[in-house]
DNA sequence: GTGAAAGCGCTAACAA
DNA sequence: TTGTTAGCGCTTTCAC
């Protein structure tokens, strides 16, 4: 009667250390694998815990350990509004993509290929070292009191964040509560977080160089938003560069980051300057619009308009031609603010550091 | 002095009930919303919670209420031997994005459009139960372990599964340790787990009939990878109905659903049937691959050879013209398997269901 | 090197 | 309606 009972459920330590005839205690030192535990004996657990088939409940561990072994990706945006189902306060960096029934932010998100590699660059860094990353996105107040109060549940030990807006005003709250966070690119405002970040400057310098290197003169740009830190940086390093380079004016026509706002640019840029021969875009996406806008007004790419991209993502392959572009390193930018969160885990009191990346050309056939 | 200790780390239920002048079982029955407590005592016990900044520990209450209140999102492959770090075991759904150094499993993954729709409809799904997703990966036999793992500790509740090959040994794994799980698409082999699809064979009817509306008669097809069912059922779909309508012999290219594998099987179909007038691609990256071939062998679309993709994806209004495709209601589906995952944990005993949706005609400008 | 015992913070009987 | 109490399964001192 008392021994059908202990084998009802999951089978707990104290069923492996019945089995095993141990204590509780030198089952979780074996499981745990600390040392101090006698190699025979080492043995013998682990038999019974094959035997009984325990897998350990990771409830209980954390109630005692602290930690949730699991860390929030937060895709942030900054509508502070944007209440009760309504998306009006579209993020800047993507596009209506055909996103089902209403668009909505999380559609949006995805359908930039950018953020497919930031999960890679964090699963890749995380899951060697048996932790998670749980999704979630925080596009209004309320989901971003949700995401604060699901790390102050201890749901999560920490947040890695990319915002898709300027202002966000989630790396403040998080650090204001005292949670562990690092951000994907340089907040708008300063905040005394960690974060990773590309040089962009020196990424449009590169774009900007090879335009000139290959004979071209009459340049213009499609910028990214300008409200956006990347989008200011990215003009920023290109105008300069073509300062320096004898070029004081470069035609500019703002886009949003989507493809649809890469193609009204370009639009707009041909219907100014019909005899421009190259074009930076600040990113893929735009340049794949721009080429078809190009090709639809019969200028061909690159004989009659060069098209240097930015990101190297995966519009820059599925583009034709194949997009020469400034590779953003994502997936290693993703995987190092992983690192650093973890390690401020591990060291709870250290400082906010920030790791800059260096982008590269990558010249395929656009230019 | 024992006053000041009360005070440290963050507020427990013991806190808060102290600072109410009430019972620990008050606090966590105003804080669970239960009914039976004394409007005048809930509102100082509301003080209290917010006066101390109280949140309840998760894993505290999971312990007891043995609900993680999350679901595991598991992306899964078919590998069974690639451990190690070597990529021999490329699903077959994606193709080489320039996911970064070695294109991972997760790289590829999310180069396809696809992954962000799920992640759209599993989120609006489960953000206003309160639940969360996390991310998983599944393509080495020691991946799929650790996912049976992850669930028997009860660290997620259940788990949606989106596999990318034919004969994915996930599903069963799961339903064998009794874990709850729902899949997005009928597995190759029959697995007792519900799952959602969808109608595969009439979607790929529709784009058959529309390119014959259009007045095409040479039509070939794009297939997707003959192994994986939705490959098969679209194939026999649009083949089925060609022969009804008098056209017995279509000629097939096996593509492997990435742009680069319908580019060339465009280039293969063009060679022994250059005059062919219409191309149904079994999803929209082939189709966007396919526009491409055609447009460099000189032919217009649609004018020349008109061009049916399949899933409407962002791929679809990216090409240059617009796609004409079958749309596959991909948000709504991952919502509702999400569903049918709470569903069953409401309802352990519940039987195993499908749903299947129905396709819709998108038309637009290659067809 | 091993065991006994004390909680981690919470929920849910059961009493009152 | 409210309080008391007994755990949930685990880790971790502290003795031995």
């Amino acid at each position: 009667m008392t021994d059908d009972r202990r084998s009802a459920g999951t089978p707990t330590l104290e069923d492996v250390a019945r089995a095993a005839g141990v204590s509780r205690a030198t089952v979780s030192r074996v499981v745990n694998g600390v040392r101090n535990v006698d190699p025979a004996i080492q043995e013998v657990v682990r038999q019974a815990v094959s035997v009984t088939g325990y897998a350990p409940n990771r409830a209980a561990r954390s109630l005692v350990t602290r930690r949730a072994d699991a860390v929030a990706l937060v895709v942030s945006g900054a509508g502070t509004e944007a209440e009760a189902g309504q998306e009006d306060s579209v993020p800047q960096r993507f596009g209506g993509a055909p996103g089902g029934p209403g668009s909505s932010f999380t559609a949006q998100v995805f359908a930039d290929p950018f953020f497919g590699r930031v999960v890679t660059g964090v699963v890749d860094y995380l899951r060697p070292r048996g932790m998670h990353p749980v999704l979630m996105f925080a596009e209004t107040a309320r989901a971003r009191d949700e995401v604060v109060a699901y790390l102050r549940q201890g749901s999560a030990d920490g947040a890695l964040i990319v915002s898709t807006h300027a202002e966000d005003p989630l790396p403040g709250l998080l650090t204001e509560a005292g949670l562990a966070a690092v951000l994907y690119a340089r907040p708008a405002r300063p905040v005394r977080i960690s974060y990773v970040d590309l040089a962009h400057q020196d990424g449009a310098r590169l774009a900007a160089e090879h335009l000139l290197a290959v004979g071209r003169r009459r340049i213009a740009t499609i910028s990214g938003p300008l409200d956006v830190p990347a989008g200011q940086a990215r003009l920023a390093g290109f105008r300069d560069t073509m300062e320096r380079h004898g070029h004081p004016y470069v035609p500019i026509a703002e886009g949003r980051f989507t493809q649809e706002s890469g193609e009204a640019a370009m639009g707009r840029l041909l219907a100014e300057h019909p005899d421009l021969d190259g074009v930076f875009a600040a990113n893929d996406l735009m340049a794949m619009g721009a080429c078809h806008v190009l090709r639809e007004h019969g200028r061909r790419v690159p004989e009659d308009v060069a098209v240097v991209g930015f990101d190297d993502s995966s519009a820059a392959l599925a583009c034709r031609p194949p997009l020469t572009t400034v590779r953003q390193p994502v997936e290693a930018m993703a995987a190092e603010m992983t690192r650093l969160l973890l390690d401020r885990l591990a060291r709870p009191g250290s400082p906010a550091t920030s790791v800059i990346f260096e982008p590269e050309l990558v010249v395929r056939a656009s230019a």
